[in-house]
DNA sequence: CGGAGGGTTGATTCCCCTCAAAATCAGTGG
DNA sequence: CCACTGATTTTGAGGGGAATCAACCCTCCG
């Protein structure tokens, strides 16, 4: 996580130290218990140590939209802290651990360091960049080109904290919750990875997303990463 | 727009100085050419005056996919500025009129100004809140639901800013602009609309939207406007 | 008066959903 | 060791919602 804000302020040594007194309490929940409830107002935050979550919102008819899966180094709730209620739900798709932040100290610590302030509404924008990218897959591709993109992205994402590599990696994912965050059913997207397989593209197997052939994956896809880089920090 | 983040967190005379001087260049937009183009990394920033604009990402193919429309008191290229390239295009929907702010003097005044930074940072959530439930929108309601949820949130949003009531709301969008915003054809948008009038709900008729049954139109829709709400001042 | 932009309607096609049913596998308890 | 259960993946058949193709209308405007 500091590596992460790291790459766009430069910290100072106070402003890490700020940082690791916010590290309050770790904390595990299990697979498929709720962390957050639509609704609820919050009074903490949390970093996601291992495993992944996913935040998700739920239709009256019982439908739910997945809108972002949480890997290593995430947030998990922090715009349920900045807009001090949860319009979204947040569950462990495995086992996870935490570090939970207090919703006050976040907020103080904000106010007393700038630029600490300023790297976390880097990482809010990056957040909102994935969630638009998100957004045009549902919106505009067809559901291979869809499929392929959104692994391709979480690829990259899991790359960037050293889970994955243009090889693949390995992605706790069922296929219901994969069809529950692509806007598709679960059977279909059954059938879309068979045709990527058969494509030589991507093959999913025991809990690993193995890329049989990146770049022409890439290219189906219409895969751009740049709303993921960073090159360096913005702010010295 | 000082209202607007006002609501949020209660700003000093001194704080509400710095705003002040942040407003450098008011300047003017014609209809249809692009503020910002895709890729391109911006020097500075916009608040709306007055007109509509939109964000939106191309496809190779040409397909569009319209992320979010502009009204005043926005932001036009927030998140350009703080992730420092832009990952998306912004196009005036009407002639428009803004406010030019520079990236630097944002970037500054954030540093100097913590509780403006803090007030921007939930803004830029607010922003994040609105893409996400339109990502639900497309995701997981048919073409009916879907056009009616969006309409109610535009509403409810130019409510805030003064510009609509329950009764309806000036709208400039045509078809084919509901069309990219909403995952659809243009064709099946008039459709759509065609039923949601015989319906009784909703009537789109030379720039103005005109809620017929607005309670009935909410609960078809199933519209929660939570995400919008914002009652008092966070930080005092 | 011709052309452009926007709205409306019909016919046809196809992508993806729904329903239904196996097959596989891990865990669990007898 | 095996029956049993639940979760997950796989495959098939049929139907529907939205796209596409193709017109036609209107208004505005140079």
């Amino acid at each position: 996580m500091v590596r992460k804000l790291g790459a766009f302020v430069a910290l100072s040594g106070d402003e890490l130290c700020v940082l690791d007194k916010l590290h309050k309490r770790r904390r595990t929940f299990v697979a498929g218990r709720d962390l957050v409830h639509q609704g609820q107002s919050d009074e903490s935050a949390y970093i996601l140590v291992s495993g992944w979550a996913c935040s998700y919102k739920l239709l009256q008819d019982g439908q739910r939209q997945i809108v972002d899966f949480q890997i290593p180094g995430d947030f998990l709730g922090l715009r349920s802290v900045v807009l001090q209620i949860s319009d979204h739900s947040i569950e462990p798709v495995t086992d996870i651990e935490v570090t939970e932040v207090m919703a006050t100290d976040i907020l103080e610590a904000f106010a007393n360091t700038p630029r600490l302030a300023m790297a976390v509404l880097w990482a809010a924008s990056r957040d909102e960049a994935m969630v638009v990218e998100h957004l045009v897959d549902i919106g505009r591709r067809n559901a291979d080109q869809r499929t392929a993109h959104f692994l391709l992205e979480l690829g990259a994402r899991l790359a960037l904290v050293g889970l994955g590599t243009k090889a693949g990696y390995a992605c706790p994912l069922t296929q219901y919750l994969l069809a529950d965050a692509l806007g598709l059913s679960a059977i279909h997207v059954n059938r879309v990875l068979r045709k990527l397989r058969e494509g030589g593209m991507v093959t999913i197997r025991d809990g690993f997303v193995t890329f049989d052939n990146y770049d022409r994956m890439v290219e189906f896809a219409e895969f751009d990463p740049v709303y993921l880089d960073q090159v360096g920090p913005l702010l010295r």
